[in-house]
DNA sequence: ACTTGATTGACAGGATGCTGTCAATTAGCC
DNA sequence: GGCTAATTGACAGCATCCTGTCAATCAAGT
């Protein structure tokens, strides 16, 4: 049983290219948000109060991709603590104040959108937004196969059936 | 110019989508590395060591994936310490020892591709050699064409052209 | 041989993220 | 009103990876 399926080898022969594009995108935030002075993760959690003022644990919950509260938390009062972002009283919790963004942090938010567009813009022309459209839908299938057959929902292979069909 | 084109917007919705499936392809690489008593960094550096001994600048070329030589050095010494791996002499350079598996670190290797094989299988049958393949070769061409806009070689939107085309 | 430059390992420092614990606060229930 | 559970922020500790620096070692050219 060392022998892998047709489908089992391309698999596995994504994670690399996986990895490889995560580290890419990253790179390409680096790239856009350093010059104005601030991380990717910072302006992660920064990007999630321009259009409301929220919470660190409403940032935490709505980001979501595996940041902690806790790590939020740091990162909020860094964002205050250089000026990026204020805390303000929240009327519905004393202890839980409300992140906003300065002037300056919105200033900074707006350009790094426009950076944004214009890289999002030249590498999606490259690669094409049909093609891209199936991409995202693959990566969507594959993290929720995975997650399924983590959490044992997921037979092991002879290509069975679906637990819940993706339709 | 705040306006996205739709590929760019079609990229920018990609993003979210390849950070959440890194993070699930490292948690199902946790979930089968860690029973065996190894991380994944630990199972990435000393897998690669299975076939030839290698030194720790080796494995970090090889590697690539984001893995620094410092940070390969410490995993091996580690790998070491907790006798997974050895050091042994190296004919072609005094400090550049050869790292290679012991027979615990061995044996536990193969055990991982067994688990790693049945992950594969039941997760790639789940999603389809086919569609798997053409998201790999997606997935190059996305990072390939960030890679070309940072570096300044790809030109911004309109479409106009390739610098080096797909083909 | 000698010099020069690249490779390599050791060491120190820093950034980021996670987990666990605790008290303050809030919300739900009786 | 009072009790219990969940949420939230503060604090401490830990793991991982990165960068920079330095000396030892190797490779290449003269």
């Amino acid at each position: 049983m060392t022998e892998r399926s047709a489908a089992g080898n391309a698999l596995t022969d994504a994670v690399l290219p996986v990895f490889e594009l995560n580290g890419e995108l990253l790179a390409a935030a680096r790239d856009i948000s350093e010059p104005a002075g601030l991380t990717p993760a910072w302006w992660q959690v920064l990007g999630a109060t321009l259009d409301e003022p929220l919470t660190v644990s409403d940032i935490a919950r709505r980001v979501g991709l595996g940041l902690a509260r806790q790590s939020v938390q740091r990162t909020a009062d860094l964002l205050v603590a250089k000026g990026w972002a204020a805390y303000g009283t929240n009327p519905h919790h004393r202890r839980a104040k409300l992140l906003s963004p300065t002037d300056a942090g919105r200033a900074t938010l707006l350009l790094l959108r426009d950076t944004q567009h214009a890289w999002a813009d030249a590498v999606g022309a490259e690669v094409g937004a049909e093609e891209l459209r199936s991409f995202v839908d693959t990566a969507r299938r594959i993290a929720e196969a995975s997650r399924a057959y983590r959490a044992g929902q997921l037979s092991r292979p002879v290509g069975t059936a679906a637990p819940s069909g993706p339709g």
